[in-house]
DNA sequence: TATATTTTTTCACTTTACTAAAATAGGGAA
DNA sequence: TTCCCTATTTTAGTAAAGTGAAAAAATATA
């Protein structure tokens, strides 16, 4: 069951009578009115009303308010392990529900990974130390330290450090990977 | 409307009959069938159960758009100027158009930005350098170099650095802002 | 090609969402 | 306290979602 408490807290942060984004998003008075109160389970179509009236993505009204484990310091860390990977991923972001996912990868001096990885999204990397060489496809994309790169992470890509210093990144990936 | 063939798409990406995906997601046949042909809008109980059955968000079920690639290199980074803030922004990610934003955000030693803001979407920060301290509608959270936060962006924020010392702090927002 | 099986769509029914109008509740002014 | 206005909830009706069973279509097998 959707949570419509979500509605109504937004709707008085933006200071809205039940009236006023009733007008916005073109549902009823009564309707916003049922929705905030749980009375009834709207339809898709309504939500997105709703959300053009309240100005917020689909996402962001599922996502809202659910501020548990927002923070992950350094020593909480998790240490990501691929199956096919031998690089050090860290996760930066919390492992609750969203669309966005931020992680650190380590690659040692010469490391590589031999095999492509293709998966639904974008993301972009920032390189923080050392250099990195991404591969998309059949290019080689060099980067050095403060260099970052944006692509579709359904274009199969690997990396590779070739230098004899570690190479340290930050990634974020949408919709997450991990 | 919801465009329902993204469920069908989905299901055959997945190798599901009808019938497979009804049982993982406890919705009827002809409500799936009805669904991915858009003779009906779900409501949004119905659509959480075929994420379940699907084994995706709504978020990544709604959608969002592939693009190419960019390299953004340091020495051409955009600083981005808002007129409401003093701290120093540049862009990480390339300003083609996108659904993943990536920016580096660096605080004089006792800067802060006076006012919230709120924007669509959801965001991840991780500390390079420093500390920052994050306000959270009316909560502060602090965090130290090498902590990463994650937090749905329509919540009011805005960041602060209370030390002696330059912070830095590089940042991925979903949908952009900037 | 014929038959069997599976998958999908259609149908008719029950349940529920959404609505306009009425009723109730809340707040402010006199 | 009364009155007025606005905001919210309730009501009763219409429209549409969701369902199980039947029908139709598609696929597999001999």
């Amino acid at each position: 069951m959707f949570d419509g408490s979500v509605i109504r807290k937004l709707r008085k942060e933006k200071n809205l009578s039940l009236k006023e984004l009733s007008s916005k998003s073109s549902v009823s008075i009564a309707t916003v009115s049922q929705i905030e109160r749980d009375n009834t389970d709207p339809a898709i179509t309504t939500l997105y009303k709703l959300c053009k009236g309240l100005d917020v993505t689909i996402a962001e009204l599922i996502g809202y308010d659910d501020n548990t484990d927002r923070v992950v310091k350094k020593r909480d860390r998790k240490t990501i392990t691929l199956p096919d990977s031998k690089l050090k991923y860290q996760l930066l972001s919390s492992r609750m529900k969203r669309n966005l996912e931020m992680v650190l990868v380590e690659l040692e001096p010469h490391q590589e990974d031999r095999k492509l990885v293709t998966h639904k999204g974008e993301e972009c990397g920032y390189v923080l130390q050392g250099s990195l060489t991404i591969i998309l496809d059949n290019e080689e994309i060099h980067l050095e330290e403060g260099d970052s790169i944006s692509f579709n992470s359904t274009i199969p890509h690997r990396y590779v450090n070739p230098t004899d210093e570690k190479s340290m990144s930050v990634w974020a990936m949408t919709p997450p990977s991990f």
